[in-house]
DNA sequence: CATTTCTCTGACCGTTCGGTCAGCGGAGAG
DNA sequence: CTCTCCGCTGACCGAACGGTCAGAGAAATG
């Protein structure tokens, strides 16, 4: 019977593009965008190097794939953080605070994030790596940079360019995860926030009247 | 006679080391690190690829000392701005405009600094690019905590986690360099630096009393 | 059972890159 | 002019990678 085809087709194809996309993350995670083959996706996810191409086209097409879903993860949980009707600083620190336990939760991600945030060459493209994805960072950065403008519009904060102060505090942010990931016992997750937080609300000088 | 082939040798190692590493930081400032090839080393520097073999002993080692190099001429520059004895936030602000006139002026470092900065992969080594020049990275983070941890003695600045607050500075700036170095007409270097040290000697919220 | 129709496989191919080495060619010595 | 020395060359090698494809093998069909 065609219909029996068609559902076991139908069914199993969903499954297999996640089964791939989850085993690209972990060892993505594990040994960076750069290095991880094919051929590794395809021991982590229990198939055959061959079998990745009846589902991609190839590794850029799968390495998209896998960043597209990862950042519309992050862009939802941070966009709820920002999304809050609270007052400026805590509406930020909620961002923050989201944008560092996201990362605790999925660090198997951060690696990716940080190879699609930087792009690898200058002005050269046409790499054998996806060089496709910079538009995700480049959104997620503009969120982050709207969030900014609106409180300037409020007069809440000083009117430094948007997109220069989320890129500045995106890095930053990103450096701190980077930092913790490395760490066999890093510091508590508020610890890092308030740093961020406490720096961008009132600078690093000692307070002069505690 | 003897004398003058040991002269000759003594003469041109140096010369050829200089040009090798110097065509290296040219190219790697084009392609990326990983993209970099000796092949492509060896025709700008405009030598056959086994010559470059009879002054290193392989890809790494000539990565590394070229970084080396490098880090060094940003060690001094950085440490001088951060030793002048004057007013701490005078002193910040001339460390964070010394570092983004230095990568405006070495423009072909600075994606070489980036690669060091930013280990590869996670835990598994082992990798065909050098991960043993990460210690420069250390070594430079670790003044700018030191200078930090300098201004906490004095209570100047608050008691954030010295090494912490460095590295958010520093990837934070890293950040915005990389920005203007991909933009085809920056804004003055001036207005980068101003947004740094801004925020960080007063945080961005807007001035109740300007 | 045979036949058809799937998914899945892994040996294979072309390319690229780090690294090697037999030998070239020019400069100096006799 | 010949011989020696030596910095330099670029064809070559093996490894590793992305991508392909003929066919194995299971499952459904009759």
């Amino acid at each position: 019977m065609v219909g029996t085809h068609r559902n076991l087709r139908e069914l199993l194809e969903p499954v297999r593009i996640r089964e791939i996309g989850d085993a690209a993350l972990r060892v993505v995670s594990r040994k960076g965008l750069e290095r991880t083959t094919m051929q590794e996706i395809a021991d982590e996810a229990g198939l055959a190097k061959g079998t990745l191409y009846l589902y991609f086209d190839s590794r850029d097409e799968l390495v998209l794939h896998v960043a597209e879903s990862a950042f519309e993860e992050l862009q939802v949980a941070v966009a709820e953080a920002l999304a809050r009707d609270v007052a400026f600083p805590e509406r930020l620190a909620a961002a923050v605070l989201t944008h560092v336990e996201f990362f605790e939760r999925r660090r198997d991600f951060f690696r990716l994030f940080l190879s699609v945030a930087h792009p690898g060459p200058g002005v050269e493209r046409s790499a054998r790596h996806s060089r496709s994805c910079n538009p995700l960072y480049r959104a997620y950065l503009d969120r982050l940079a709207s969030f900014f403008a609106q409180g300037q519009a409020r007069e809440e904060i000083r009117p430094f360019p948007p997109d220069r102060l989320a890129l500045f505090v995106s890095e930053g942010i990103a450096g701190l995860i980077l930092r913790r990931l490395g760490e066999t016992d890093p510091p508590p997750v508020e610890e890092d926030v308030r740093l961020v937080v406490d720096t961008l609300t009132g600078g690093i000088n000692a307070r002069r009247n505690p």
